[in-house]
DNA sequence: ATAAAAAAAGAAACATTGTTGCAAATATTT
DNA sequence: AAATATTTGCAACAATGTTTCTTTTTTTAT
């Protein structure tokens, strides 16, 4: 059994040809990937809802996740190990690259450490990096 | 002469009822604004593409910056004094709210400094930080 | 103060993005 | 293989954002 099912069973989604495509998307990616992305590379060949609801039930279940960003258009990626139902860990760093416009996980980059005055309360960190992705820097 | 008439001028922007009318409504929040939240306090006394060119063009000037979030809806806050036409330095972290929903930010904790890879260039840092604010914490 | 020039606002039309309810189709369970 | 549960696609709708063009307002120059 395939390693895109197999994550399907494990999540307990049932294994449709929705996100089978869509997550096959997501692993063959090492970016992430907007809704717009997942239209364009299924030609449309799944309904606009199914699209949002795919992507709704993977963040559910932790297997990806999203990635704020200053241009309304929600980007999406894959979760590592540790994220499960109701429960993401993803403290590394995304970068933003101002040339080709992609948005990379840096899975190595963890988010630093921000310390808010006592009357604050941290429940997580998100650190976007605006700059120049690895390839664009050596092309 | 009052003060945002003055900070209009001193932007090169024309003096309108719209400006006028947003850019005090900046002034007099402690939070960041949505577009919508825009609209309701105008009660859509402007029109809806006003508003919009009216927060680029504010952005453009650096009275106001964009704050990233995840749920495709851009928040839009003053900046502070280094700001001005091609040039934001809005490098504090950013809070939203969990329990009232609002952005706020956070001037005096600046953003911690990130270290990439030598094969990444840093233009700039964005830090949002999901958690509960000040008043939600002590009512 | 007024006329000319420049800038912005408003209106309409359109494009994109996201949501909800429901019937038909597909997947899973027995 | 049939029964059940889940998912899909469709339709209709709502919200958000953009573009073009005309009218109005603001600014500049007289």
């Amino acid at each position: 059994m395939d390693s895109i099912v197999q994550i399907l069973k494990q999540n307990n989604l049932s294994v449709t040809d929705g996100r089978r495509k869509i997550l096959s998307l997501f692993l063959n990616s090492n970016g992430a990937l907007a809704h717009a992305d997942i239209e364009k590379n299924t030609h449309s060949h799944f309904d606009r809802v199914t699209v949002y609801r795919t992507l709704q039930s993977f963040v559910d279940k932790g297997i990806i996740h999203t990635i704020p960003t200053s241009d309304n258009s929600i980007k999406y990626a894959l979760c590592k190990d540790e994220c499960g139902e109701g429960h993401h860990h993803d403290h590394h760093v995304h970068l933003v690259c101002t040339r080709c416009g992609n948005t990379f996980c840096l899975d190595n980059v963890v988010t630093p450490t921000v310390k808010l005055p006592r009357e604050y309360t941290i429940q997580q960190v998100e650190v976007v990096v605006k700059g120049i992705c690895k390839s664009c820097n050596n092309p």
